[in-house]
DNA sequence: CCTGAAAACACATGTCA
DNA sequence: TGACATGTGTTTTCAGG
C-alpha cells in the first residue's frame, strides 16, 4: 500500500497541521493506523520535519536575490558552502554544474544589505559573486506531491 | 510586544506542529494567549500555512535544477508563469532582473524527465531555455529567523 | 492576557488478521 | 507486519472576565 502514504504525504505536505484523525478521514485509515504510518514516514527520514511557511515581506526582508560564486582560486580546497554556513542570510545553497560553483539563494531587509552580504561571502569564501536579483516572485516551493 | 511574536515565529519556523501549550512555555504566555497570537499572525498573511518538509530523494525526485528562461518574441506579453504554472514539476517561479526573464526550480525523477520538462517549457511559453543542473545541495530553505 | 471547563486529539498498549 | 480498539493524558477551543 504504497499508494496510501504517497496520499498521506501528499496531505501533509499541504497542511503540516491536518491531524491524525482528518488524516484517517482522508485516507479510510482509522486514528492510529494514520499516526502509525505517519510515525515510520518520520522515522524513514521521508518526512524530514513540520514548518510554518512565512511572508518574507512582512517578515521586512524585502529583497531576494540568486548569488553564482566561483572560486578565485580553483587550485585550492573548495569548502565554500562551510565557509558561508554562518551568514543566516543565505537561504538555500545549491552545488551546480556549469560555470559557477555554487548557487546560492540570499534574503535580506534592503539592497544596502545585499551589498554588505555580498562583501561578506566574498570575503568569507574567496570567490567571485554574480547576482541575479528577483524582481517578484510568481509562485514558489509548491508541493512536490 | 513584536519582540513575542518574532519569537513564535521563529518557533513555529522551526517546527511548524509545536502545541500552543509548548509555544506558551517558550515565551512565558498562557497557552491561549499564545493560539490567539497565532491565529493573528495566520490572519495577517504573516503566516502562510503549514507543511511538512519531504526527503525528494526518498520520492524520487533525483534531479533538481535551475532553469533560466528568455522570451523567442520579445515584443509579445509575457504571461510565462501562467503558461506555465500547470507543469507540477516547476517548484518555483522568480521574475528576475538580468539577462534571463524568469527563473524556474525544476524536480524530476531522471534526466529523461528533465529533457521532457524542458520540451515542454519551451513550447507553452515560447521562450529559450538555459539550463543548470544541482549536484547536491547543501543546505536548502533555512528559516529566515 | 488570563482562567476554566468541555470537546477533540495524541499516543501507548493490547489484540487480531 | 499492518490495521484497529480502547483508555489515559494533553491539547485545543471557546466561554467568560
Amino acid at each position: 500500500m504504497e499508494k496510501l502514504d504517497r496520499r498521506i504525504l501528499e496531505l501533509l505536505a499541504r497542511d503540516g497541521r491536518m491531524s491524525y484523525t482528518d488524516i484517517g478521514k482522508e485516507t479510510g485509515l482509522s486514528t492510529s493506523a494514520a499516526q502509525q504510518r505517519v510515525r515510520r514516514l518520520e522515522q524513514r527520514g521521508v518526512i524530514k520535519g513540520y514548518r510554518a511557511t512565512l511572508d518574507s515581506n512582512e517578515l521586512g526582508l524585502l529583497v531576494t536575490a540568486f548569488v553564482a560564486i566561483k572560486p578565485f582560486d580553483p587550485s585550492q580546497p573548495d569548502d565554500a558552502p562551510d565557509r558561508l554556513q554562518h551568514l543566516p542570510e543565505i537561504i538555500s545553497c545549491y552545488s551546480v554544474a556549469g560555470d559557477p560553483s555554487y548557487l546560492l539563494k540570499v534574503q535580506v531587509p534592503t539592497m544596502a544589505d545585499l551589498e554588505a552580504v555580498l562583501a561578506k561571502i566574498r570575503a568569507s569564501a574567496k570567490v567571485s559573486t554574480h547576482t541575479t536579483t528577483v524582481l517578484s516572485t510568481p509562485y514558489e516551493d509548491r508541493p512536490q506531491l
